[in-house]
DNA sequence: TGTACATCAGTGAACGCGCGTTCACTGATGTAC
DNA sequence: TGTACATCAGTGAACGCGCGTTCACTGATGTAC
């Protein structure tokens, strides 16, 4: 390969961040190496330097990526509590829990951005803080502070929810947590 | 070292598996290496096998024997509803928080735990029942297994609560999602 | 428009290192007599 | 009670392997004239 348009550059870094984001959600970050990301992207594992500093800063970029196309992908309809409460139902679905790869990035990797680089949480809140405006524009709370943390509390308990329910080793149990968690998460909204 | 009695080895395997737990909450499974986990131990990399077929057998070991802690230690008291409000706040504080190493598995391993082998699974959903059987004899349901599924959901709350706590760069934000939390999980029960 | 050159995304081998696991060996203890 | 022996938890070096990172090199493209 050669010298390419700026553009071509910045398709290329955006390819690697998406497939990137698949392979952390189903083998973990630690569990995923640079020669395996970069071969999902299509390319050797030197050009991986030329897109990020360290792996460290991949995960920031990536953890940032996620976010982005999490709000893209969820962010319509979220003002109604009619989309809201499909978001919920979507969210706390066996097909949701079924497919890590393809979900939500807190649910999936959450424990291991609590153990990550300030970089990479700073890259989280600010890019969770985003998406969850969307949805504590909803919220009914005396202001828009309180309206956030709101927002952030119930999230957390849908994100608990879908790892305890990958967790567990019974199917129905795992089944009727999910179904018990839409119940919760509706009560609290 | 050498023969000792039947004892010192059991001994020896639960101390093992203890450090192992700490070490594993601190810098998650994949990050830690089994030549760190028997140093923690005060012992060699190659004794690990006299006590253990494999690393994914550890660390289904360690989850059973995590949980059956964490039950002994929160266990009394709960059947009354002031010893669990006050498992909430705890469960639910800056201190818990800001030490993984001697808290809650769930919260430190949880989506590892859903990316593990289904023995790992199988300890934890064994041992996380019989932990949560003790909350779901104080909740309030038409039978059993309703209060069962209903403690679980509410502990999964807690847990996701905790981990987005862990991963807030925004240390404000973080302490007012562990109080929203606290309200929420008490507005449920 | 055609040609010479600079650029730099991407290649692929190599670096030292730690991983999980194996194995020949050690030596303090429990057991048999 | 004293001695010889079998046991086996633990040692520590070594196995092949994949890790994150570095680097000399390639060659298709953009740019300058």
């Amino acid at each position: 390969m050669a010298r390419y348009s700026r553009e071509h550059k910045e398709v290329t870094r955006h390819r690697i961040l998406e497939r990137a984001g698949r392979r952390f959600k189903r083998d973990g970050i630690d569990g995923s190496g640079i020669a395996t990301l970069m071969a999902d992207a299509g390319l050797t594992n030197g050009a991986f330097y030329a897109h990020f500093a360290s792996k460290e800063d991949l995960v920031a970029a990536v953890v940032g990526d996620q976010l982005r196309s999490q709000r893209e992908r969820s962010g319509a309809g979220l003002s109604e509590r009619a989309g809201f409460e499909q978001f919920v139902r979507d969210y706390l679905s066996p097909a949701h829990r079924d497919n890590p790869d393809e979900g939500c990035p807190s649910a999936a990797l959450l424990d291991e951005i609590g153990r990550g680089s300030d970089a990479t949480k700073r890259a989280y809140t600010d890019g969770l803080v985003a998406m969850i405006d969307d949805i504590a524009s909803f919220i009914q709370a005396p202001d828009r502070r309180s309206a956030r943390v709101r927002a952030l509390s119930i999230f957390a308990s849908m994100v608990g929810t879908l790892q305890l329910s990958r967790a567990l080793a019974d199917r129905k149990l795992a089944d009727d947590v999910l179904a018990q968690g839409i119940e919760n998460v509706l009560a609290l909204s």
